[in-house]
DNA sequence: ACCTGAACACCGTTCAAGT
DNA sequence: ACCTGAACACCGTTCAAGT
């Protein structure tokens, strides 16, 4: 009996089915494929639906991003444990956007576009309030969205075809696998910490 | 008098040509607006011709970032001396992605797509050959072209209009502008190196 | 060897008008 | 409040045919 809905039968749309959608369509055709006219036949709509709930594509990416995203957070932790943190929040990073197809991508844009938070640079100033946690938070999620960027690139690009092996670049000099450098770039930054600090924060005032 | 060009007046382009023209309208109007018909235009040519010179839009961005990091070397460096590699490399990498607009994007999907080698791979495999030249080129590497993705992008956000105050993100929840954290990022890198390697290396067969 | 002409199968977005 | 219909101004790419 809720007034904003006098007849059922017809299916009013909002907002969040909108981008419910559009990630459960990413994750089927990938972001090539995810067109807004593509969307709109998912939904059973016109394309110019879409404009009703979403300003334009980038808004409706950002929000996506948001629900990758929303997982990336701290549920308890040490404070005085930034390298610990860091670590933690970089590997929960990577399985959220590992979690979608292109989710690196999509994440990457709306970030660089500052439509979505940093989630890293909001968790890690809870943990730690000297200019030290967003400088890690930074370098962490710079190079986590990288390399599964990176990651995921090869994977949709071996998935398409090995025809192109031979445009491909020789391994060596192409950036690694994440797989086993993964954890070993997060040590590096990590163990960063310590030294850098020392170094930084010797003078307090000038 | 070679036998290649008859007729001189016959403007021919070569692949250079193209790619030249590619990274000189790149410059002039940024990535959103390089199409293929807006470069053949300026070529004075139909779209179709460029299909030529390249197979393919992504075969053409891919040469125009091989372009922008052709300078992107190490011409003498101390070995043993990983940190400093680094860190000159990571600056070099910086500059010569902010003298392209848009030039931060372009390269992170060459890279992505494995289209392009990576620069700090290949001079630091010369200076190090041990695991360790890869993961810190890796991190350099991402972190690098992440946060100079992110300023391109800010950039030409505020060019378009400060009008969209209101959509953006809180300052203190985006990622940081680079510019002062950009030197303490590849400090914290950098001195991430050492504690690594004593943690690493430690053992050598098993 | 290098390019034209014409087409194919798409895009994101706007906007008056409908219910 | 939510959506349709129709249009605007584009895309990347292919391919037969020309010179």
């Amino acid at each position: 009996m809720t007034p904003r809905d006098p007849n059922p039968r017809v299916a009013r749309r909002s907002k969040d089915d909108v981008v419910d959608a559009a990630l459960d369509l990413l994750d089927r055709v990938g972001l090539p494929d995810l067109s807004m006219r593509r969307l709109a036949e998912e939904l059973g709509v016109q394309p110019s639906a879409l404009y009703w709930h979403v300003a334009s594509k980038q808004e409706l990416l950002a929000s996506v991003s948001s629900r990758i995203l929303a997982a990336v957070i701290l549920r308890a932790s040490d404070p005085d444990d930034l390298e610990g943190a860091a670590v933690t929040l970089g590997r929960r990073l990577r399985d959220r956007l590992l979690a979608h197809r292109d989710g690196a991508e999509v994440v990457s844009s709306s970030l660089a576009l500052g439509l979505v938070p940093s989630p890293l640079h909001e968790a890690l100033r809870h943990v730690d309030g000297s200019p030290a946690a967003a400088v890690v938070a930074d370098a962490i999620t710079h190079y986590v969205v990288g390399v599964t960027f990176h990651e995921q690139q090869r994977r949709a690009a071996d998935a398409w075809g090995a025809a192109a092996s031979e445009v491909a670049v020789t391994p060596e000099s192409a950036l690694r696998p994440a797989d086993d450098g993964f954890e070993a770039a997060m040590a590096l930054i990590a163990g960063g910490i310590a030294p850098w600090r020392a170094d930084t924060e010797r003078v307090p005032g000038a």
